[in-house]
DNA sequence: GGAAAATGTACATATATGTGAATTTATCTG
DNA sequence: CAGATAAATTCACATATATGTACATTTTCC
């Protein structure tokens, strides 16, 4: 079940995060086709908790700098070390498409860390995009560090959809496109889920995080050159991973 | 009328600021006294929303890097001028107390910015905490910068409560403050709203914003020494704020 | 300056939602 | 490796909550 007035706040935050002014009561409650009413309820709630705040008269609410001061304090725990944001950025610049880091959330894979190509067709993803773990590169890049009955585990959760000619709808075909991952060397995925994407990823343990790295883009210019991709990626993450005795 | 689901979304967010690490559904149910098939639906939301995930296997959730994009992208816009942290830093560090900048919201203002004491005993307050206009020295001085009827609106929204025995309990108290106030050069408050807590304030309009700069600490430490903090606050805005033609 | 329009606020009520109990899944223990 | 224990999920129902309506306030426009 979806909890609607906690979506609401993300959606809120989101929408400032968009329109970055400050808006009324009633121009939020336009832009949301909510009841006057309830938006009232909402931005009550949120000021009262210190989360808006009029900055100047008549103009509306906005959000305060609590949000940042709350989330910085929130990530500056376990940050990814910051050679994997050189990682996506080399990515990046060196294949012209989206490079991003990936950590599991149960049947998904969440995108942690992503940095955009500047294409104009290109796969638009953000920071908390979430994908299904087992009908993408970067989700299977995640399985191969489970082990077979975490794995298990998951594939009982999951609900098989067909997303696109390739998803494969069964464990079978998750675990045997994973026997062809290893011996491939990477993970890959032609429009596995989304519509004209193609991608590259492999595994990137870091501790005892299970992450994977992922560059995607539209399936008719990176396609051909995935194999290369994936060296490429391979190539960088040893280039940049600070070298230890431990493995 | 509050909502609730909203209300514990933040609260969720500042549990993880403060223990700074991932918890499972039931440790956050048992912290916040929730049954567990709430906490769950509540966990499900942030998680699909992508603002929580799974950083590592059955240790529980985190909140993903979301937040932080999403704060950026929010207070990127019309942020404080950095002379503004620099002052309260600079007088806090003078003092000994605690300095912030202080903005309108309603009857309310609203600290968007904080430099704390590093005493034991201090003034705790926090980015987003909210005190009366009318009862506190910060909100004096934003209400210095209103015209009568903004004031006179603002007042027919206050619920004139005896927070403390100085407490201004009428519209008329607080337009003498005011006069006061401006006869004196700076606003102050001894336990008007906080007990044992006195402070000194001044206006500090920045653009069309209407902003004011507070240091506030233990009546028995600030207390006699009001007009100098007060003094030293004009003299430092003097110094830092930079110079313009124009008023 | 006065009327009209827009915006913000209060409240009772129907209904969407949170929750207790039951079920399933995972983990621990001997 | 069972059996026990704890955690995570599901679901139907009572209730807390979102909202329609009415009212108040503020702003706009003539």
């Amino acid at each position: 079940m979806i909890v609607r007035q906690a979506a609401n706040v993300l959606e809120i935050m989101e929408f400032f995060a968009q329109v970055k002014k400050p808006a009324t009561l009633a121009e939020i409650a336009d832009h949301f086709g909510w009841p006057r009413s309830s938006t009232f309820n909402l931005l009550a709630t949120l000021s009262e908790k210190g989360y808006l705040y009029e900055p100047r008269p008549r103009a509306g609410f906005y959000p305060t700098p609590r949000w940042l001061a709350m989330a910085r304090m929130i990530s500056e725990v376990e940050p990814l070390p910051s050679w994997t944001h050189q990682l996506i950025s080399d990515l990046s610049a060196e294949t012209g498409e989206t490079a991003s880091i990936v950590a599991p959330a149960g049947v998904m894979a969440v995108f942690i860390d992503v940095v955009e190509s500047k294409a104009a067709i290109r796969y638009f993803a953000t920071i908390g995009h979430r994908v299904p773990i087992h009908a993408t590169a970067s989700g299977r890049a995640l399985l191969l560090q489970y082990s077979q009955e975490e794995r298990d585990s998951v594939y009982r959760k999951i609900e098989f959809k067909q997303y696109g000619p390739s998803t494969p709808i069964s464990i079978e075909a998750v675990e045997t496109e994973l026997r062809n991952s290893i011996s491939r060397g990477y993970c890959q995925s032609f429009a596995d889920y989304s519509r004209d994407l193609a991608g590259a990823a492999i595994p990137l343990p870091i501790g005892d995080r299970r992450l994977s790295v992922v560059v995607a883009g539209p399936e008719f210019r990176i396609g051909p050159k995935v194999p290369d991709v994936a060296a490429l990626i391979a190539r960088t993450v040893d280039r940049l991973r600070p070298k230890t005795t431990a493995a």
